[in-house]
RNA sequence: CGCGGAGUAGAGCAGUGGUAGCUCGUCAGGCUCAUAACCUGAAGGUCAGUGGUUCGAUCCCGCUCUCCGCAACCA
């Protein structure tokens, strides 16, 4: 099958929060570079993104903020299109599934299906919060585990035992919404029976793509040898596109069923916008002529090659996609990156942080895409390959080449005379270059593509270092303008193959050359810059990165691990039941620091004096951590007990105990009474 | 025993039934045109553990351990 369009989607971030480097690890970047490849080989292709903006969650976040669940997605929509526009991904469309093209190509497509008799209707019993009046989600049902019997399990899974639940097995379940005891009541939905598709699944999938990445190919595997089930594709939410059934109000597509449909949507938005470029939205959805292309993370995997496929072929005029190339995960900094406790790197933060560095991102995360197994960001890592490889090789081979010429040729391209077998050799060892990145490329190995580009560079490094043109230049000029001629011809074919990875500093980079014109096709070529070509003005094509910047950004994580810590604080159990006489036995008294310091060699030891209205004594504390600075605390009342005996710590003895709290964060804080009293008295 | 993916030098990652590779880091040397950049060389690994198939296993198979995903948010 040859085709003649390739139609590219990328999941659909969705709008409950800003995008992450996860996200463009494992979508976005991959399938921009893609793109952009494509489009440089003067393929037709449509790059197509968007929000996904319905669903539970963007409801119960407006909830939470008092808004409109419309207020919600118009935030990020519109945060995460401009973060996408300023990275650099070239959609050729990012729009939304709030929109109007979308709600009726979701309803028609659903409509379409009902009327072909694709779905089944059931109808059960699920649990209804009365007071925010909504069906409730599995996981929005907490109470106690049937199992083990610990508070706050969750109605599909108990985080303590580890056992999978159904909502109904909780014993108490409350709502997570209201907190209102939730009640049963009968619901109906339409489910997608997807064990009707599973035969020509089977046959599509398992047979004729076995060149699916393994991790796609052996989730679909796992799926359809365990039989697959009707799925819901409707729930009971007024947030979303209602379901056009007569009789169905209150109910609104599942969306799962209406985001990938956003995909379809927003080529029509397209295509209605610029017809003269992209003609029919049907052409890219409906000829058989045309390939889709999935770019999804590992998460999707089961809606894209199963769930999704099931939909258009129920339809039956639509296209399969015939890969879906997805991505494993990124963590950061050894722990997986999460929104709800803001751990992540995120995209609006880092174009703030580092302007102009869309390409070092780009760079980073590429070669270090979770192309096979979840691999790790860190911004070590990401100050390293800055500094020691787009700066020290990339960046430094260009200036070299490019400051030799301005030194020896006033700036000019100078002439290539004869060429020796080590140039020969050298020209030999990038002429299929352009063959490797394209043969990576197609096969959506991106990181081995950008490895590739990066060895031009190498190579040119290595041709400079032998050649050693700057020792040349008292002898043999003539010999020094094929060299540098030859380095030119190198950078050139850098800026090219880099073109599809690092758009911005291929610009950059051409400039300097100034190619103003110039095409995939010429990669591998050393007659690229015609000799005489003026050159423009040489700038460091990229700049280091300092400790301190990178120190900035793991200060910010620390924080935000800290705060996570002290979010995390649940008060310690009860202890066993004491009486009153117990606490009688204890003689706490308030009393006035008179000194307090440092005990010497000891990390954790405060020593006070303290005025115990009865001469004073001296008692020990463990809290210097906590109080760096010790004599700030002299003429502070605090609680101690009077009575306890004394203790010798580092060979001071102690007579008594002084009270401190534990704070959430592990932090112990002097307790004093709210108001001056009188010292020695007694606390009961 | 739920199902998939993964576990390989200090770090991050490739890879293959026959001598284990890349980038960075480290060490040594060279060079000095270049953003203290570049080039050359070296050290560094019981390829998670364990049992099996095989002339030979890091690769194939069995079991064990660990991490990630499939289940709310989430690529």
């Amino acid at each position: 099958m040859t085709f003649k369009r390739t139609l590219v989607t990328t999941a659909l971030p969705y709008a409950n929060g800003p995008v992450h480097i996860g996200h463009l690890a494992g979508v976005y970047v991959p399938a921009d570079i893609y793109v952009r490849y494509l489009r440089l080989k003067g393929e037709d292709v449509m790059f197509v993104g968007g929000s996904d903006e319905h669903g539970v969650p963007i409801t119960i976040r407006a909830r939470r903020e008092g808004v409109t669940p419309q207020d919600v997605v118009d935030r990020y929509h519109k945060l995460i299109k401009d973060s996408f526009a300023e990275f650099g991904i070239s959609f050729d469309v990012y729009s939304r599934t709030t929109s109007k093209t979308h709600a009726k190509m979701a309803s028609d497509f659903f409509r379409t299906l009902y009327d072909k008799g694709e779905f089944i209707e059931k109808t059960s019993e699920q649990y209804y919060d009365p007071e925010a009046k909504t069906f409730l989600a599995d996981r929005y049902i907490v109470g106690e585990c049937p199992h083990c019997h610990s508070q706050g399990a969750y109605g599909d899974q108990c985080e303590k035992c580890g056992t999978s639940l159904s909502p109904t097995e909780l014993i108490n379940p409350q709502s997570a919404i209201s907190g209102s005891k939730p009640i049963m009541k009968p619901t109906t939905h339409w489910y997608l029976p997807l064990d009707k598709h599973e035969g020509w699944l089977r046959e599509w999938i398992l047979e004729q793509h076995k060149e699916w990445r393994s991790n796609v190919y052996g989730q679909c595997k796992s799926w359809l040898d365990l039989g697959l089930q009707p799925r819901a594709v409707s729930r009971d939410l007024d947030w979303g596109i209602p379901v056009p059934v007569e009789g169905a109000e209150g109910k609104v597509l599942y969306v799962w069923f209406d985001a990938p449909i956003g995909y379809i949507s927003n080529t029509k938005e397209l295509c209605e916008q610029q017809p003269e470029r992209f003609g029919q939205w049907q052409t890219w959805w409906k000829d058989q002529s045309t390939r889709l292309i999935h770019f999804i993370g590992k998460d999707n995997i089961v809606f894209h090659c199963i769930v999704f496929p099931a939909m258009l072929k129920a339809e039956g005029s639509y296209i399969l996609p015939d890969n879906v190339p997805s991505n494993e995960f990124l963590n950061l900094e050894g722990d997986k990156i999460s929104t709800s406790r803001n751990w992540a790197v995120w995209l609006h933060e880092y174009l703030r942080d580092f302007p102009d560095k869309q390409d070092v991102l780009r760079y980073v995360l590429t070669a270090n895409a979770p192309e096979t197994k979840d691999n790790d960001f860190t911004w070590r890592d990401f100050q390293a390959r800055n500094n020691n490889e787009l700066v020290a090789i990339y960046g430094n081979f260009v200036n070299r080449a490019l400051v030799l010429t301005k030194k020896y040729f006033e700036g000019k391209v100078p002439a290539c005379g004869q060429l020796t077998d080590y140039d020969r050799q050298t020209m030999a060892e990038f002429a299929d270059v352009k063959t490797k990145v394209e043969q990576y490329l197609n096969n959506f190995r991106f990181r081995d593509a950008q490895k590739e580009a990066m060895n031009l560079a190498r190579i040119g490094n290595k041709y400079l270092a032998d050649t050693e043109p700057w020792k040349l230049a008292k002898t043999d000029m003539a010999r020094v303008a094929t060299i540098l001629n030859l380095s030119l011809q190198i950078a050139a074919n850098t800026a090219i193959a880099f073109e599809p990875f690092l758009p911005f500093s291929s610009k950059k980079l051409r400039a300097m050359l100034n190619m103003d014109s110039f095409s995939w096709n010429d990669l591998g070529r050393i007659d690229i810059l015609p000799a005489n070509r003026e050159l423009g003005e040489v700038q460091l094509l990229f700049e280091k990165i300092d400790d301190a910047e990178i120190d900035k950004q793991m200060q910010r994580l620390a924080d935000i691990k800290e705060q996570n810590k002290l979010n995390a604080y649940k008060p310690a159990e009860i202890k066993a039941p004491t009486t009153i006489d117990d606490f009688d036995k204890m003689d706490i008294r308030v009393g006035r620091v008179l000194e307090c310091q440092k005990v010497p060699k000891a990390d954790k030891l405060l020593q006070f004096k303290i005025d115990d209205g009865m001469g004073g004594r001296t008692i020990l504390s463990g809290i210097a951590q906590s109080y760096p600075e010790p004599e700030k605390l002299v003429g502070m009342q605090v609680l101690f007990i009077a009575n306890f005996p004394p203790r010798t710590l580092r060979g001071i003895e102690s007579q008594g105990m002084i009270f401190s709290a534990v704070d959430a964060d592990g932090k112990l804080v002097l307790v004093q009474p709210s108001r001056e009293v009188r010292n020695g008295v007694q606390v009961g």
